[in-house]
DNA sequence: CCAGCCCCCTGTCGGC
DNA sequence: TGCCGACAGGGGGCTG
């Protein structure tokens, strides 16, 4: 559930702890969980790197690292990534499948319980993502641009929304609360827009992305920020997780569907339905 | 270009 | 109380 605001959290909060550390050594307990998946050769590689740099892109967490590498790390649904002084790794954390040892008797640990993600040891951010397009938060996505994108587009908004090659960062949560925002319905087809609806898409985008970095991400289910406790964004919902309650615009009840195969909160009477 | 489906995985929850 | 199926979802891959 970590999209781009809680990956954004994790990678500020890591920052401080982890830049100017150099890892030693490194335990893999789960090889599916790293790239290449064989943990003597990735062990090798890493061994002797200082971590340099902590930067986002789209949902990936990209560490770099003194010898020229990257550590990418994707948190899909319920991966954690944080430094701990704590040695007795299962005792306080069954899911940390990649343990790597830093100087100073710190860890850096790669935790997922579900095991959908992944950390990567690669020359550079390219050779482990696909396509992805503009950075939401950024000056290279503006609204000329996004117009633009949306010519052409038949898919429902939402669907496009969560397309990472279309816009990086975006996941179900934020899709959903910026088309509220934006008052616009999911399924609305994107080249179908108005000109007035995408503007205030664009911005509804920005908004509820900054506001959801403002309050550290949104702790639904499995998110906690680096420090183990929870950000704030959850409790300033207003679509996502709201299937029956009242909207906070009109107080029609939220109702939830399901738009390229993903839980779609929206409210029928101050989105809607696409002719 | 796009909708739909499968798969990866496991904890949680509702129904019986 | 226990068992079982449905569900949650980011994203790659495949089909039609």
């Amino acid at each position: 559930m970590p999209e781009l605001p809680e990956v954004e959290t994790v990678v500020r909060g890591l920052r401080s702890p982890l830049i100017g550390r150099t890892a030693l050594d490194m335990i893999c307990t789960q090889p599916s969980v790293i790239r290449p998946a064989d943990p003597a050769a990735f062990r090798a590689r890493l061994a002797g790197q200082r971590f340099t740099a902590i930067e986002r892109r789209a949902k990936y967490i990209v560490c770099r690292l003194s010898g020229g590498d990257v550590l990418v790390v994707h948190l899909k649904m319920t991966g954690r990534l944080y430094v701990t002084e704590d040695a007795a790794v299962h005792d306080s954390d069954r899911w940390a499948h990649l343990v790597i040892q830093l100087d100073g008797g710190w860890q850096l640990r790669f935790s997922d319980m579900r095991r959908f993600g992944f950390a990567a040891l690669a020359a550079d951010l390219a050779e482990v993502t696909p396509s992805l397009g503009p950075e939401p938060l950024s000056d290279d996505f503006t609204l000329a641009g996004f117009r633009a994108a949306l010519k052409g587009r038949h898919r429902a908004i939402k669907a496009l929304l969560l397309d990472q090659a279309f816009l990086a960062g975006v996941g179900n949560i934020y899709a959903d609360e910026a088309l509220f925002r934006a008052q616009i319905h999911p399924l609305r087809p994107a080249d179908r827009l108005t000109r007035a609806s995408a503007e205030r898409l664009y911005a509804a985008i920005r908004e509820v992305l900054q506001a959801g970095i403002e309050r550290e991400g949104a702790s639904v289910n499995w998110y906690r920020k680096p420090d183990g406790t929870q950000g704030s964004a959850q409790m300033y919902f207003d679509a996502y997780d709201r299937a029956g309650q009242p909207c906070t615009r009109c107080g029609a009840p939220i109702v939830k569907i399901r738009v390229a195969q993903r839980g779609t909160h929206y409210c029928p009477h101050c989105q809607p339905a696409p002719r």
